[in-house]
DNA sequence: GTCTATACAAGGATAGAC
DNA sequence: GTCTATCCTTGTATAGAC
């Protein structure tokens, strides 16, 4: 638990989030921080380091998110994609360039291309099952189940890239509920009426913020 | 009709497409030529302004599709937009950079959040339109139509990302079908009858390809 | 263990010789 | 139209002060 450390974590998350990842020099913030370059290399030898350390603890807050919240109903479902869209919010950075971390970053695309991914897709077909079972969702073929399956992953992904092609880096917040609302769409064709009282449940939430 | 300039932009799109376009530097495409960095910045000043040259074909392409393929039912949409992925495939490196290009490269954000942005958006409510209008679509509420509308746009935009991140950057065309069968299973919950119909005639040209 | 100073390589951009 | 030389910025690496 090194002080200094997390401090430059910390402001790196700020930085990164304003501007983008590609966009903030080690200097830039270094000097931000009042220190030398050499002195964040002592931390951090390369910039990938910095960045697989700030990917390592989004993963970790999202994994809780599941851990923490076990879906029983499709509320529940949607509950808490509206958590994981706020984290994704909070590491906004890493979202927004997640294609290119992928192909540069070989800690992170190997941490990603292991276990993230694999728990990521499992989890969310686990999610999808029980909806079905407990009759909240229903699908008339095998097909309909895994393309929504990969539509709502899609979405999930690629939200806040979407966000920033209409809206400034900075204006994201404001556009979450809409795609939450995009999302609670997304499966409202294939649920049952006990899966739209939910849905429309979490609409009035959503209207409520 | 410069040859010298019309072999530039032809290869550096190849190499973008392979490598992205942030990987590829223009010593390396200069050498790539055979020719010199100066020579090659003689013909374009600046990266960006190779790169914006290369994004106004896509623009023009898209443009001559949608032009050239009026939408007069389900099956003539979805085929223009399998028509709109080859294309977006053809022109990856741009869809794989968006984001970054629009933040970055000024001549291309000023041109697209201009009119290429507004004739996307007015093209495709005109053809969701008119498809209802035509009765292969049917929307229970105006909400419904507007979510599907931001959520086709999503779609379009980020099949190539989301590709990536399971395949490689050389594999993208394989995945393709897949996609396609996303975006009609989007609009199947929304289809009539007559658009069930134009649904499964394109899954069935799909599967043959 | 913590930090400064400095050097190096690579990439984009620019001026000017031929 | 082609090419050389040079500059600036960014990521990275290292030697050494305290």
């Amino acid at each position: 638990m090194n002080a200094t450390r997390e401090k430059i974590i910390k402001r790196a998350l700020e930085l990164f989030n304003l501007k983008g990842i590609e966009y903030v020099g080690m200097r830039e913030l270094a000097a931000d921080l009042g220190m030398r370059i050499g002195n964040l290399t002592y931390y951090f030898p390369t910039k990938d380091d910095l960045v697989f350390t700030i990917s390592q603890a989004y993963t970790e807050s999202n994994s809780s998110i599941h851990s923490d919240f076990p879906v029983r109903s499709l509320y529940d479902f949607l509950h808490k994609n509206k958590l994981l869209f706020e984290n994704g919010l909070k590491y906004q950075c890493l979202l927004l360039s997640m294609v290119h971390l992928m192909e540069q970053n070989s800690r992170i695309a190997a941490n990603y291309q292991g276990k993230v991914m694999q728990n990521r897709m499992s989890s969310l077909t686990h999610d999808i099952e029980l909806l079905e079972a407990n009759e909240y969702l229903k699908f008339s073929c095998e097909d309909d189940k895994l393309l929504i399956i990969s539509s709502n992953s899609l979405q999930s992904r690629f939200w806040l890239s979407e966000a920033v092609l209409t809206e400034s880096r900075q204006n994201l917040a404001l556009q979450m509920g809409h795609y939450l609302t995009m999302k609670a769409h997304l499966f409202r064709p294939y649920a049952t009426k006990k899966g739209i009282k939910d849905i429309e449940r979490f609409l009035l939430d959503l209207s409520d913020d």
